[in-house]
DNA sequence: TTGCAATATGCAACTCAGTTGCATATAATA
DNA sequence: TATTATATGCAACTGAGTTGCATATTGCAA
């Protein structure tokens, strides 16, 4: 489990300003459980009263994923969206109100390296990793509609 | 198994009319076996001598999409890319030369549908559909390295 | 085979996520 | 508090995909 003083001292140790856009990014990392967009960082953000241009962020976010405090996950839906970097897990994208929530079962994850490690032997590609996401109607959306 | 001359009939059918850049697209689709996006159409009709507007390949695949002719897959790496309209099958996505190669293996397939439902269950999400992707570097890029 | 109308194509100009160069603002250190 | 390196914002860009409109081509009827 991360907490912010632990990510400061990361930044402490890498001699990287902390910032009030830097703190409000890891502040809100760690109280959201759903990866985000810089979209989405950007609309939390404001909803403090930080305001942050796109560019910052672009540029904070590749910063804190070199740090390995964080880790892009592209979606298909065209989107790239950050996470904390802790375990691998998957996802489920609504496609009504484009939320992505994380998919922690441990048989999932088993069921899917498997299927990684299946897929190198039979096809002799050198697999490095995966990406597995479901597409459908969050419930909320479902009870909307 | 899908042959041109039962292509043709569909457009027929719906009485869309036959050009140059349609027939090349369709003889393309039936001999390619990878997905390939809109740029990958584009630059093999190009070796054919098949000169044809983003645009119109935009519209045209639109078109064979709507006619259950192709299917349209969005990938991590930003492209969407096009397929015959065949069996659901993944894909291995070689991260050095952003060839797409499929992947038959009916017993990923399987275990791959049991993962959805079980997601469904367990995260009360009504999932649709699912988009499983192996990144990795192919043979011959390993061979080339 | 030709002429006509409807459809297909190409062009230009757009959208939008993400990127880059550069000028200005701010944080950490002395 | 002054200094200086780093952080931020702005403007302008890139590249996939989209849209409106003018022109070219297809399929059909005469």
């Amino acid at each position: 489990m991360q907490t912010l003083a632990l990510l400061i001292q990361v930044l402490k140790k890498n001699k990287i300003r902390m910032t009030t856009i830097r703190k409000a990014l890891l502040t809100l990392l760690l109280l959201r459980a759903q990866p985000m967009s810089v979209y989405d960082f950007q609309n939390q953000l404001k909803k403090q009263g930080v305001l942050a241009h796109k560019v910052t962020l672009y540029r904070d976010i590749e910063l804190l994923c070199k740090l390995g405090i964080m880790r892009e996950v592209s979606f298909t839906d065209g989107f790239r969206r950050y996470e904390l970097e802790e375990d691998h897990h998957h996802h489920a994208v609504c496609t009504a109100c484009k939320q992505v929530f994380e998919i922690n079962d441990p048989q999932l994850e088993k069921a899917v390296f498997s299927l990684e490690r299946r897929t190198k032997k039979l096809h002799h590609f050198a697999s490095l990793s995966h990406h597995l996401e479901f597409l459908g109607v969050c419930t909320r959306c479902v009870k909307r509609s």
